[in-house]
DNA sequence: ACGGACCTCCCCCGCACGGGGGAGACGATC
DNA sequence: GATCGTCTCCCCCGTGCGGGGGAGGTCCGT
């Protein structure tokens, strides 16, 4: 069954760009939008999403105020994807505060965004690299912001290796002869590669290194 | 047991530029280096290697020669592939017809070279994209040039399709969906695909695909 | 009319892959 | 000392994947 997502912004034309790049993915589904925080609680009651993505600047309730309310009045409420247009880091230090799951910026690239939703929805918290590491720095591990082994998406230093490798084109059993390991272990770690992306399968891990810059082409 | 490659060019930085690349590859071993196409056949019949990357322009015995002289002499011959630094398609043409298996340009990404090998190893020829296209251009199907449906290594219309598809994650059975065929329609495309790029499975094919361009991040 | 590519679908088969568990060892932290 | 995260390895299990074949259809150029 997909990952049901209610989109929450201002901007229709936000809406509509979030719509069209998450409705691409076949195993995400938007099932609703709102326009401003004000209106959301009745709408997660009603349509009970996964993930609400939602914006921090809106007219009547701001995306912060909304999350505090969606998560103290509803039960067994949606994860909550903040979306924001810059990086402020004092919106984004609120919005965890708040309670919310993860933080994406608009200008993320359309996989950065798919990957972003899928992670919230099966339980992982993410924070985007830029962001991360000034947070990291300025609070030191202030919200739940992992401790930030590596950048990306909280992967251990040796996860991020077998990543690498993965996107290389290795197999398991390639990977486990080149870290000296055995097959199992490499097993397990691209496991928790996959769960941490959000992805499926390694081919859509290497996608997800790729698109996010993790690793680069030529 | 790993693809074996000797190297023939006089210029020491690009044999040691090509044996970086190649090394990196768990699956394949540089056994040995030439400097000049008289010194060719000597060594193939002592190494027997699966490949030779041969250079074109060499003091004594260029590239062409050398590959006739390996293809008449030898028995049980490897497979040649022609590296070249100008897109000299009158150069490239005289190689295939003197029995090379593939070409390819020198300021070719790693990935590429990478694959070229794998390719001809695996008794597929190729040839790649740009001058493909100029060599059918003048050549009408001269050679054992495809007649270049697309563009990128001989892709037909459908499996370029299908590899986009691949490139975003999709499994077999949703690429089916989506193009509306069956599972074992997409299954034979995905191994066409997999066969003229020289891909083990689909993540290695996905890889070739950004690393070549063929589909880009963002 | 014939070959040749291409697209479509089918069979069988083996295996790497990925999910779901659990568990021991180590170091850092509290 | 107790706890936590990481890395390591193990089990079972289902299935998607990819290799190996083949085969019928269309459309093309010759």
């Amino acid at each position: 069954m997909p990952v049901t997502v209610l989109l929450v912004d201002d901007e229709p034309l936000v809406r509509a760009g979030l719509r069209a790049v998450l409705e691409a993915q076949p195993d995400i589904e938007v099932v609703g939008e709102a326009a401003d925080g004000a209106a959301v609680i009745p709408l997660v009651r009603q349509l009970r999403p996964d993930v609400v993505a939602m914006d921090v600047r809106m007219p009547l309730m701001d995306g912060i105020e909304a999350t505090r309310a969606v998560l103290r009045t509803v039960d067994a409420p949606p994860r909550i994807l903040v979306v924001t247009t810059f990086e402020d880091d004092e919106f984004v230090y609120e919005a965890l505060r708040a309670g919310a799951d993860g933080f994406l910026l608009k200008r993320a690239r359309p996989a950065e965004i798919v990957h972003a939703v899928r992670l919230v929805a099966e339980g992982e918290s993410l924070l985007f690299p830029a962001s991360v590491r000034r947070l990291a720095a300025r609070y030191g591990d202030g919200g739940r912001a992992a401790r930030a082994p590596l950048s990306e998406a909280g992967l251990t230093e040796r996860e991020a290796e077998v990543l690498r490798l993965m996107a290389r084109g290795l197999s398991n059993a390639e990977i486990a002869a080149r870290l000296v390991v055995g097959t199992e272990t490499v097993k397990s770690h691209v496991s928790a590669v996959l769960a941490k992306l959000g992805a499926r399968d390694r081919t859509q891990a290497v996608i997800a290194a790729y698109e996010s810059g993790f690793v680069a082409p030529g």
